[in-house]
DNA sequence: AACGCGTGGCC
DNA sequence: TGGCCAAGCGT
């Protein structure tokens, strides 16, 4: 391998975002700073192709923070569909409401002031302040992780966790000019999303394959065997379909209907509404112990609230 | 510092 | 088919 000079990375890099890099609504004319943070935000742990519709929907009712903080957290739950990890939207909504009431309605333009909002953790808040504002900003997410292991440091996959050792790294490739920073964080970040994948990466389309410190060992195994996400008969599971179940509900949904099965049901019919979304979580099969446990999770973190009347989205 | 947290597409 | 994976965060 042929060492290649950081700002020839740059140069490489950024000149096949420029010819490669996909068309995204947070990144078109019509970009704002609330726009950027909601797609931040609705792109944690969530492919792209699932955020689209969420996202251009969102903002269409929600152009701006103060819409959002104008309406109840339920709201925001109930539009945020399925895009998965609910607290995400009660964050958001959260987020919406400290930026009316602590910065003027305007989402802060430093990583500093971004970091004290709720659900704005390192990797959003720098992804804010670049992508938004033009900051030069040391951002570091999965694909870039992956991006730096692989060509600089010659491995298949980062550590299994974001180590200091891997942030000095990224802020050591970091251009000095603001304005190419920005597209080098957004460049490193494409090349990961769309060809150095986890699985299966394209190697043949790279624009630095001859500068790839991976390639150059042969492309070693990884260290370590990655940890699987347990899901089936999980509490994360059942939690998902009494979600589902109230994120659909005309009305609130008395306790007894969520923690019992049907065959055991004697009460008249739930609302046409509830009904599929209730055979799904009884087709789970769940103990009452855990479908008890698992609804008084989902109100201990106000993704529920429980009234006389039942269970329903909070307001 | 591990762990819990949703969802669905992919090979 | 089912385990793996996806622009993380909070505790």
């Amino acid at each position: 391998m042929i060492p290649v000079p950081t700002a020839q990375l740059h140069r490489r890099v950024i000149g096949w975002f420029d010819a490669e890099a996909r068309d995204l609504p947070w990144r078109g004319p019509s970009r704002t700073p609330w726009a950027v943070m909601v797609s931040e935000f609705m792109l944690q742990q969530t492919p792209v192709v699932r955020v689209l519709p969420v996202f251009a929907a969102w903002l269409d009712r929600w152009p701006g923070p103060a819409d959002l903080a104008a309406v109840p957290a339920g709201d925001a739950l109930r539009h945020w569909g399925r895009l998965g990890y609910p607290r995400r939207a009660l964050r958001l909504h959260a987020a919406a409401g400290a930026i009316v009431e602590h910065h003027g309605g305007r989402v802060p333009n430093t990583a500093a002031e971004l970091l004290t909002l709720p659900g704005v953790g390192t990797y959003t808040a720098a992804a804010v302040a670049a992508f938004a504002y033009g900051k030069r900003e040391t951002v570091v997410d999965t694909n870039i992780r992956r991006v730096h292991a692989r060509l600089v440091g010659g491995d298949a996959l980062p550590a299994p966790a974001l180590t200091a050792a891997e942030m000095r790294r990224a802020a050591s490739l970091l251009p000095a000019d603001d304005a190419e920073s920005v597209q080098w964080n957004a460049a490193v970040m494409e090349l990961g999303a769309l060809i150095c994948t986890a699985r299966a990466p394209k190697c043949s389309q790279c624009p630095v394959l001859d500068a790839c410190a991976w390639v150059a060992a042969g492309r070693p195994e990884p260290h370590y065997v990655p940890r699987g996400q347990a899901w089936a008969g999980t509490d994360r599971q059942v939690r998902g379909a009494i979600m589902g179940v109230l994120r659909d509900a005309a009305a609130p949904v008395i306790r007894e209907v969520l923690v019992t099965n049907p065959v055991d049901l004697a009460l008249g019919s739930p609302p046409e509404t509830v009904v599929t979304p209730l055979l799904k979580l009884h087709r789970l099969n769940a103990s009452r112990e855990q479908l008890e446990r698992s609804l008084d999770g989902l109100v201990a973190d106000g993704l529920a609230s429980e009234a006389p009347a039942g269970i329903s989205l909070p307001s």
